[in-house]
DNA sequence: TAGATTGTTAATCGATTAACAATC
DNA sequence: TAGATTGTTAATCGATTAACAATC
């Protein structure tokens, strides 16, 4: 193993694809693989993931490959899919109303376990996740620890919510407001901007070879 | 302008960053700009924004800089924002009923013209827009012609409902389906992947800076 | 004109790929 | 053992940054 210098963020981000990768590969019953394997599942060179792995240990063996299990286990220890994380949700609009009723993050480690928003009585609940107004949100990251916030507010409002959550010590964030957001070097921040997709979708359509 | 070669996908990554930047400064009124401001905003270096202008053509003056409007529409043209486009949405579960829902993308020149399910009976909508069963969709698109096709369906369904809309002469798809979707170089595919998302702010938030 | 700022060429930096010794 | 495949070093490729002549 190399030193641990800081790793990319192109590395960072071919990560979750191993991880899925390995879970098919699991899951169709296969216990070993190698870096040959691999790259072509993901259309990768098999050099690449080699480098990649190699930045955070030695996971294989010389002559035979990577124990599928093992090296899913290594990976989701990275990824920190080891544990589980207390998501909330704030903004419940179209996207954030999606979130909460989408099933699938619990099976990943990640429990929505509260929703807010402006406009919220208390008492409701959506896909079974309780709705408190945003007023209460000090209150009950003072009682609940609280990983992530998901942010699905409007954009005029995303900037002073994430600046709020910073506040209350909440250390990821996950931006869904179509606003760039960065709030410095101590606290985790993904955007998922949609329109910027779409944009780029509409650049590829219009530059697709000769059709 | 340099000969137009095919231009780094991190090239076209930025430009809806600066359609998005000048739109901002236009609505402020702000009728001139040189790229040292741009980089300020976008936190990039002035270098690289003459350099990704630059692949595109000559936009600016020796010595003034840019026109704002006159620049934001070169990059709309050039991203394909100076035209319409024909959506439709397959899959009217929590995700496509909430990008149904949403308004924002008409503003863009995107068009939500129904939605598609293999459980729908026909006559119902969402937000206004019709929804289909999944197998009128063929006919749909040979009475209408569609831009775009989101797939939001199941990650069980996509590739197959990927490969219809490819075989229906739709010419882009915008995938949220938690698959890696990609069927060739004569259709333009962008994959929204939440999950992969969510791995990334896992791991950014469990290797911040000494906290 | 003098100052400002572009567009482009050259230099640097970083990421990907190739090669191969180590070794299972 | 012979064959296979890793982990790592070196070579290549591409993207970013710096520098500067052109010129408004």
């Amino acid at each position: 193993m190399k030193k641990r210098e800081k790793i990319s963020d192109a590395v960072i981000k071919r990560l979750p694809m191993y991880y899925h990768c390995l879970k098919g590969l699991e899951s169709d019953g296969i216990s070993k693989v190698s870096s040959n394997i691999i790259s072509g599942l993901l259309n990768i060179t098999a050099s690449q993931v080699r480098q990649d792995f190699s930045n955070f240990g030695e996971f294989g063996q010389q002559g035979y490959g990577y124990d599928v299990i093992y090296l899913k286990d290594q990976i989701a220890a990275i990824l920190g899919l080891d544990r589980r994380y207390n998501v909330i949700i704030i903004g419940a609009g179209n996207i954030g109303q999606a979130l909460a009723k989408y099933k699938g993050f619990k099976n990943e480690g990640f429990d929505i376990i509260a929703a807010f928003d402006v406009d919220a009585k208390d008492g409701k609940t959506i896909g079974g996740i309780p709705i408190y107004n945003y007023i209460k949100l000090e209150e009950f990251s003072q009682n609940c620890k609280i990983d992530i916030a998901v942010i699905t507010t409007p954009s005029e409002s995303a900037r002073e919510v994430a600046a709020n959550v910073k506040r209350l010590g909440i250390k990821s964030i996950w931006n869904f407001a179509p606003v760039f957001i960065y709030l410095g070097e101590d606290i985790a921040v993904e955007n998922i901007n949609m329109s910027e997709s779409l944009f780029m979708l509409a650049y590829k359509a219009n530059n697709l070879k000769i059709i």
